[in-house]
DNA sequence: AACGCGCCCAACCGCGACGTG
DNA sequence: GCACGTCGCGGTTGGGCGCGT
């Protein structure tokens, strides 16, 4: 499955961006090497849907967790584990990758401060930003020395509190190249984040069906390439490549060539 | 102002699961 | 039943950026 020329690495290119945003609108988000070969990317299929579920993915939310978030993930873990995927698919427009890296990030934080608070004699105490909003730190699965296990998984001391809903919450800390993609694409701005992180969100997926749904050319996709069943994929429907690039203004450079 | 450090996140890698011929 | 190709997941890494000294 090694295309002829040197396969491409590293950080993607907006033009990249452009191009597979394209052709998973045209095929799905689905058939990834296909999707690698026929666009002219010299991407892997693997790196171009790890591309779309963790950066162009339109359902995709950005900006800090919050704190209702961070209860669920927190709760999750200590339910399921590392299970990221699983858990993402509990956090409509967060991905796996994400919940993963906030874990590492935060709950390491979490660990050492409290490691220092278990030890008040190293009272260097600095830490700072995120712990703020956490509230359930409690089922963080510590181990009994204190020290967080970081990869261990969880699976005990689930809290039963806390389903709540997503806040109200402003997501343009990063100007990001592909939020101007969608602007380009004349999406409105993203409503108020309604969507209710309750218990029976279920485990079809995701749905973006509502608020976050950004794009108009996107309702086709939106609710249902996140994690799509087959049945769903063959009710999909796809648009002509004419109505999905006159979406983009396709050729005509105004948006995102760089 | 310069430097060092830590945080954050995008992306890669390896492996197992799954589907198909 | 087996081999091969593809996909999805979890773990890891590297670079950019912001903040503190």
């Amino acid at each position: 499955m090694v295309p002829q020329e040197e396969v491409r690495k590293g950080p993607w290119t907006e033009q990249e961006d452009f191009q597979l945003v394209c052709f998973v609108g045209l095929f799905g988000d689905r058939r990834w090497d296909f999707i690698a070969k026929v666009s002219g990317l010299n991407r892997t299929g693997k790196s171009c849907r790890l591309r779309w579920v963790n950066y162009l993915h339109p359902g995709l939310k950005r900006g800090k967790m919050t704190p209702q978030e961070e209860r669920l993930v927190l709760e999750l873990h200590a339910k399921w584990g590392n299970r990221w995927s699983r858990i993402a698919r509990k956090l409509p427009g967060r991905t796996d990758n994400e919940i993963k890296n906030y874990w590492r990030t935060h709950m390491r934080k979490k660990a050492q401060e409290k490691k220092r608070a278990a030890c008040p004699s190293s009272s260097s105490l600095k830490s700072s930003s995120s712990s703020s909003n956490i509230t359930a730190v409690n089922s963080v699965p510590f181990t009994e020395t204190g020290v967080l296990s970081f990869y261990d998984t969880g699976g005990k001391e689930v809290s039963a509190a806390s389903k709540g809903k997503v806040e109200e919450k402003k997501e343009d800390d990063k100007g990001y190249s592909m939020d101007d993609i969608w602007k380009e694409i004349s999406l409105p701005e993203v409503n108020n984040i309604e969507s209710v992180l309750y218990d029976g969100y279920g485990e079809q997926g995701c749905n973006f069906s509502g608020p976050l749904l950004e794009s108009p050319s996107w309702e086709y996709c939106s609710d249902s390439l996140w994690k799509m069943d087959d049945e769903e994929e063959s009710k999909m429907f796809f648009p002509t490549t004419d109505q999905f690039l006159s979406c983009y203004e396709y050729g005509g450079e105004s948006s995102l060539t760089g």
